[in-house]
DNA sequence: ATAATAATAGACCGGTCGGTAAAATTAGGC
DNA sequence: GCCTAATTTTACCGACCGGTCTATTATTAT
């Protein structure tokens, strides 16, 4: 529900009645929906963790086939609902970071985490050949994660998956020795 | 207020208390709030189409450097604002894409204006020998817009101008011939 | 068995939301 | 000067917001 109707669009009232749970139960775990929106929040970082893993680092394929997989696999919802979900850290970081420090130190450390893999991948690619030396790991990183975080945003008002794709494959041919 | 508090954290009372404008005056000329976004947000694309006339295309210099002037014009208010306002396309289209068919059809002719601004410069810009003739226009165009588009979140979450700079850069190599 | 604590349950709170109603005021055409 | 239409003004609406409250039920430790 965050994801399709953004934090303010999302009431607490829904999340409830969605998920059957009692108003007290709710606020006996959670001491406000903020804190609750970063729980969410620190459950998508692990998500994206986890698939950083799975396919940047576990998967035994060329780099670039690794970066490719990485991006189609965790954009794949994005397509799956119509276009009308998108990245929850972009999105928490594009409507609260002026309004909630707490959101925004919290969508800050999902940006870290999410170009520090990038950044660690782009230099493991170096070190095997495979992706172009001259680029700079830390720069290229925040230049990916950055148009990854556009593209989202691009898909969903077209509801198209071109942008998308057009992140993908320019990524890697700006990745390409 | 749009750009800081995002639509749905804009109440209407609070744009009327600031402006001093009663509210019937202002339901008088606005049928609805989502209206009255329309209406904003048309007045912001018409402001970027201003800026990209006056950047890409009557400035009297390199290409490269009307592409550096046109985006740190553009992204001036964000630092200034002290990170607090960023894109109001990106932002109505994020938050609001899924939820009101209308402003999702209006971002959407938002981003084909920036999209159609940066394609017909990179083309200009290579039939003057200044833009990397390899790079397909329309695809160059769209991978801006989305990196501009993410750059400005991250930026906004991190409080730097970093992310920024490093979109003015980044994309200036990519478009070096 | 019992006391203490954790968790459930939903009615309820003040406040704000977007939007409406209808009267009062202003402005313009004749 | 007068009628009409445009605009202003503000009180008001039901709905919903995030959050609190108190009572009750499970669970655990003693």
């Amino acid at each position: 529900m965050f994801l399709k109707h953004s934090f303010q669009g999302t009431g607490i009232n829904q999340v409830l009645k969605e998920s059957k749970v009692p108003k007290g139960s709710f606020y006996h775990f959670f001491p406000s929906k903020e804190d609750f929106a970063l729980a969410v929040l620190e459950n998508q970082v692990e998500h994206i963790k986890r698939y950083g893993q799975k396919y940047l680092e576990e998967f035994n394929a060329p780099y670039l086939d690794r970066f490719t997989a990485f991006f189609e696999n965790l954009m794949k919802p994005i397509a799956q609902s119509d276009f009308c979900v998108g990245c929850l850290v972009g999105s928490f970081g594009q409507e609260m970071a002026a309004l909630s420090p707490p959101l925004r130190q919290a969508t800050s450390g999902g940006f870290v985490v999410l170009k520090e893999m990038i950044r660690d991948f782009i230099e493991k690619g170096q070190a095997a050949g495979e992706i172009k030396g001259s680029l700079n790991p830390e720069v290229g990183a925040v230049y990916i994660v950055s148009a990854m975080q556009g593209s989202i945003i691009m898909a969903k008002v077209e509801k198209s998956s071109e942008p998308l794709d057009i992140f993908i494959k320019t990524s890697v041919g700006m990745l390409m020795a």
